[in-house]
DNA sequence: TCCGGGAAGATTGTTAACAAATATTTGAGA
DNA sequence: TCTCAAATATTTGTTAACAATCTTCCCGGA
């Protein structure tokens, strides 16, 4: 899978267990508001309750996974408020960002970024392509540049915080026909920016890139409007 | 202590544990870098390995302890460039949060906000009372405006993860002479500018008063070039 | 039929002992 | 005296059992 970085053979049992459940949550295996039995889960590891809490813990700090004391952990299940508030925070978080990658990516790391839009397009054009690019396809470009711009903090807020939750919800998102083929467009443009330096020009266009997916995302819970919260356990 | 927000007695042990070593940590008992032994923090707490190594995760999420597998937990230590890198963050983050609560907070709390500015200036006109202003009531203004944000994500991030770490280095910002005071007239008109209900001017003012903070700081760390990265155990 | 109380069952929180890895000390050799 | 390696000691990772809490289901009463 493109996006889910390195799997690399963890040393530890608990960090082994933190990326198989932070997998099957964010592939769907798990889904939102399940109920998490630590022997269950344990003994379907093969392993004790101790390292698996301490992954659960770990998935906590992610806002993968909800606890309450004594209640037990669930599938973290956001309202359609929340992932708003998500939205909001990507776009201050990710134009700076953005501003960043501009100002500090190499000359092979923008390169690299193009090549991987060239493939996009390509793949747009199939419509399982399409399907892809919605899927895994859109985040790739951001972590690209989570990783260009040089601040380790940003880039594991961006890349180990929010980009899982937003896996975690992606078929909530952009599922307007039509929407693949623009947010490419604006991917060539803030590449564009990136390429010529230009921090301010990149920043701007990452906001607005944002934005116009939550306003998307808005119109599309708006249609929907008296039904559900997406990944809200009907009340 | 004002900033350390409610003492709630915790539910589970491992919470009180995660208060209590948070505590320790960002009033200096743990100074950064310093190791910690699992076994003796857990008979100084007076119970088990178990709930003391789950607050250690927590911590680890929060950024105040760094983790190495099969070598142990260490306070977080951080280099002159990873501050410049949270002051970063700050900016974009604080920002937007600023704009958010001119938005939303209630005129009560806008009052109550208010009345925190004149003790402030009260306490400034005393010595110590200054060296209390520059060490927690700085941070106590920027609580309450990301309490009256109305964004839980912004809320979390800021007043859990950040604003630690912010106090665990608190003595090293904000040296200079006069800073305190100036710091405080900044936090007027960012006051002025919420009670106005001008989103776009407080998200600026905010912004421009972290990047005063930021600059004071790395004129500070540039004066005494050469020397040990503040808070890195010395090489 | 609906509601509340309480016992039985299941689940999480905690503990203490064991296994594996890392740090430290000791001593031989140059 | 210094360096390196082996042995020892300390520390972390893991396990399984015990205690406390919550959930569920059943029953009696209105």
């Amino acid at each position: 899978m493109a996006v889910s970085s390195a799997t690399t053979a963890s040393t530890t049992l608990a960090e082994r267990i933190l990326d198989a459940l932070q997998t099957a949550i964010v592939t769907g295996d798990l889904k939102p508001g399940d109920k998490i039995r630590e022997a269950e889960l344990a003994r379907q590891f093969g392993t004790s309750r101790g390292p698996l809490r301490d992954a659960l813990r770990r998935l906590e700090s992610r806002r993968l996974v909800t606890n309450t004391p004594n209640a037990g952990a669930r599938v973290v299940s956001l309202s359609g408020r929340q992932l708003v508030e998500l939205y909001q925070v990507r776009e201050a978080l990710e134009g700076l960002t953005c501003r960043l990658a501009a100002e500090n990516m190499t000359d092979a790391e923008i390169d690299e970024l193009s090549d991987l839009l060239d493939r996009h397009e390509a793949e747009v054009r199939r419509k399982d392509g399409a399907e892809y690019f919605r899927q895994e396809g859109d985040l790739d470009f951001h972590f690209r540049i989570a990783e260009g711009c040089r601040n380790e903090l940003l880039r594991t807020a961006l890349c180990e915080d929010h980009y899982q939750l937003m896996r975690l919800y992606r078929y909530k998102f952009s599922n307007r026909a039509g929407r693949p083929r623009r947010a490419l467009a604006e991917h060539r443009q803030i590449l564009e920016a990136i390429r010529d330096r230009d921090g301010e020009l990149a920043e701007l266009l990452m906001r607005r890139h944002i934005r116009n997916a939550r306003e998307t995302f808005e119109r599309h819970i708006e249609q929907q409007a008296g039904g559900t919260a997406p990944g809200e356990a009907s009340a």
